[in-house]
DNA sequence: ATGACTCATTACATGAGA
């Protein structure tokens, strides 16, 4: 089985190019991010047309977050259970569209847009750092429920966990991305037992998910590795690879972000 | 060329992204 991540940065501008992806790598199970379009607007045909369910949540512009797969879908959650909410300067706490989860043939995918940050004063911060703590707390305890349970916790997380993921650390100095706070952040979840697998299968450095749109970043490689795959142990243990999937990078009309895919046994 | 931001919006400028 094949389950991939990928933020498409709008999905009905990437469409064509998700459903290529699909066929040509044969993915099971995509976990998609930043699909910007609500739920009615949601372009479900093609995707049942290619043998795929899904499930989707999205109520505007913003984030939306799916699970398309073609070997079963169950138990849709379309928040986890502590997930924080985010309140706008003189507007009400809204529940984000930033994480869906479904059981696909026995494992337990979670598509995850963790917050931006935006800066590090910003309330968006507190947000970013909440949103990965509090996903820490629940996803140990469904560990403890069930030691051997399959659970994949997938997505952006937009961190940076170590200085050589990112192209030039001077350039986010007091940015966001790599504080000591937003690595610890990311930490809390192999502290909750789970296994970042695509860093075990791609120890390299400056191995990079993410070319900004700007300033020649991709034919410069000048990136970020932001993507991840936190795995349960009992799922860590069925990973044979990992791939990064560079060449949708390329070429007009790709997202700034590129396929993250885990193979299992 | 792997190429000089991109996306959605009761749009034509703005907010958000990273």
């Amino acid at each position: 089985m094949r389950i991939a991540t990928w933020n498409v940065n709008s999905l009905r501008a990437r469409l064509d190019r998700t459903l290529a992806y699909l066929e040509s790598h044969q993915i099971d199970v995509l976990a998609l991010q930043e699909t910007k379009v609500k739920d009615a607007d949601f372009p479900a045909e093609p995707f049942t047309a290619a043998g795929y369910k899904v499930a989707h949540f999205g109520y505007n512009q913003w984030n939306g977050v799916a699970v398309a797969t073609r070997v079963g879908l169950a138990d849709v959650q379309t928040s986890f259970p502590d997930q924080p909410t985010f309140a706008k300067p003189g507007s009400e706490p809204v529940l984000e569209a930033r994480a869906l989860g479904a059981n696909c043939a026995g494992v337990t995918v979670w598509s995850l847009y963790v917050p931006h940050g935006r800066g590090q004063a910003d309330p968006h911060m507190a947000y970013k750092l909440d949103f990965l703590r509090t996903l820490a707390t629940d996803a140990a305890a469904w560990l403890a429920a069930n030691p051997a349970a399959q659970i994949a916790l997938v997505g952006d997380f937009n961190v940076a966990p170590l200085d050589t993921d990112v192209w030039d650390v001077s350039v986010f100095a007091g940015l966001t991305h790599i504080s000591p706070a937003e690595r610890e952040a990311f930490a809390a979840l192999a502290k909750a037992g789970f296994r970042e697998v695509t860093r075990e299968h791609l120890p390299a450095e400056h191995l990079y998910t993410q070319w900004d749109y700007q300033a020649l970043r991709f034919p410069r490689n000048e990136g970020m590795r932001i993507d991840f795959a936190y795995c349960s142990p009992a799922l860590a243990d069925r990973v044979s690879a990992v791939d990064i999937i560079r060449d949708e990078r390329k070429g007009k009309g790709a997202s700034d972000h590129v396929p993250v895919e885990l193979t299992l046994a």
